[in-house]
This record gives structure tokens, sequence and C-alpha cells, in this order.
DNA sequence: CTGCGTGTTGCACA
DNA sequence: GTGTGCAACACGCA
């Protein structure tokens, strides 16, 4: 599920179903999925306490608790939520909250790829991890400041989350064919005006995926998203769109379109 | 059975 | 310091 759009479709999740409700209960499977806490710890804490706001940075969820800073929740590749206001269980989780109410709110991840942590200071964790500014929130000229120094791909500057925090495989090969970029291209190599083009459109996509909940179905006019295929017929060119890998990752485009700069 | 994957980190190496 | 490539984490799916 997750890249930027989905994780601020699960903070909406959380804020509009489990505020301000006590926590009566919670459940762990998560061996190997916590960051500096352990299976203790978190019980702990989060047993008798209440989640009280939400906060996404990247692909990062912060939950504020009422007692004793917040949760953080990374959803690797398969992380989901889902709450539960009748009777039926949880199939699997690898966190699970009961509240008061008898409701539930759970994360599973089959994957196990997510991770969980308890932090004092959510923009400490992030400045200590060194990840940059929030997709949605970066201005041009930092954006731009940045990348112009950047002599790797333009898709691996875009996915790495120490540059701009949120954009992830799918959202960039959309970005890039929107652009009619190449994927492998040097990233110092792009004229600003192409940088430009390139955040206009990373800004866009991202706040119309947003608008959406991230529903790939209502983002068929974009091309690549949830429709990622080598020989694909490009709606530009007629051409067959084409497969690399590129930063360790699949990339789609069409060659045809989306010139390299080198 | 083999290969792949909406993510991230760490490490070896140029 | 910058950048590249890969393995690892673990599981479901084609």
């Amino acid at each position: 599920m997750p890249e930027l759009p989905e994780v601020e479709s699960f903070r909406k999740y959380i804020a509009d179903t489990s505020l301000h409700q006590k926590i009566k209960n919670v459940r762990t499977a998560a061996q190997g999925m916590l960051i500096e806490t352990t299976d203790a710890d978190l019980k702990r804490i989060l047993k008798n306490n209440s989640f009280e706001d939400t906060f996404r940075h990247g692909k990062f969820l912060f939950v504020r608790l009422r007692s004793h800073g917040s949760l953080m929740l990374h959803f690797g590749m398969t992380g989901d939520l889902l709450y539960y206001s009748d009777n039926a269980s949880p199939k699997s989780y690898v966190l699970l909250f009961e509240f008061d109410n008898g409701h539930r709110l759970s994360f599973s991840d089959p994957r196990r790829l997510g991770k969980i942590s308890l932090v004092d200071d959510v923009q400490a964790f992030i400045n200590k991890r060194g990840y940059g500014e929030d997709a949605l929130q970066i201005s041009w000229e930092s954006f731009y400041t940045i990348l112009k120094k950047k002599r790797t791909a333009i898709k691996v500057s875009l996915m790495d989350q120490k540059v701009v925090a949120g954009v992830g495989n799918e959202f960039s090969d959309e970005i890039l064919f929107q652009t009619q970029v190449h994927p492998a291209s040097i990233t110092s190599r792009l004229p600003e005006k192409k940088l430009r083009e390139i955040y206009e459109s990373m800004k866009s996509i991202l706040k119309e995926a947003v608008n959406h909940d991230a529903d790939r179905k209502k983002l068929k006019h974009y091309f690549f998203l949830g429709n990622r295929k080598a020989g694909l017929r490009c709606p530009g060119c007629k051409g067959e769109t084409e497969w690399q890998t590129i930063g360790g990752r699949s990339s789609y485009f069409c060659a045809a379109c989306q010139k390299l700069y080198r």
C-alpha cells in the first residue's frame, strides 16, 4: 500500500476512528519490527493511554499519546490498518489495540517490513534520521537547491527519503512519465525548468492521490499508477513501455517519450 | 519451483 | 564525502 498518499489516508483513518478512546489492552506480534523499544515497554506505555492527535511526515505516521510522547508507525510494503466496530476478529495483526468501547484497531503487515516505535519528540526523530522535508511541504527553493547537486539518477533522487520524504517507486515512475523525463537521467543534468516541472508534477499527483484516498481506481487518468508492466502501449507515442531496474527498483517508462539527460 | 514486490538499512567497493 | 549495487528482513502471489 504505502507511499505518501496511502500513509496520509491511514492518518485520516486513525483520526476518524481511534482518537480519545481509552486503550484497554494491547496485543503484539511484532518481533523484529520494533525500533528502540521492547514489546513489554510498548504494552506498558500504550495500555490505559489514548491517541490524541495524528501527524504524518513522508511515509511515517505519528500518533500523539495522552502521555509519553507518540507512537510511530511505518507501513513497509504491506502494512495496513483496520478498525473493527463489530465482533469480527482480525485475521492477523502485528499490533492490536482494544479500546474501552469494545472496538479494536489492528495494524497488519504480512511481510513485516514495517516499523513500530515510541518517540518522545517527533521532530527530533525526523532530524536525527536525516529525512528530508515532506514532499507536500517542501518549497521549490529547497527542492532545487538539493536536486541540482545530485549526480545520481533522477528516480533515485526522488525516492531518496533524505532528499524529499514520501515519494516511492510507483509515484516516482508516474511523475517522470508525466514530465517526460527518463528515470535514469542524471539529476544535475536536468535544466532548472525540467526540475521545476518535476516539482510541480510531484505536488499535483500526490495531492490528487491524497484527495482520492490513494484509490488507484480513481487515478486511472494517470498511466503507470497500478499499471506497471513492460510492453504496454504508451498513450503518447503508441510505442511500448520498457522495464529496467534503476536504483535497485523496477522502473517502467516510455523510452521514446521520456528524454534521457546525461 | 522460480522470481518478483507500493520499503529501508547496512555494508562492501569504486 | 559521493555514488552504486546487493543482501537482508519475510511473505504472498503469479
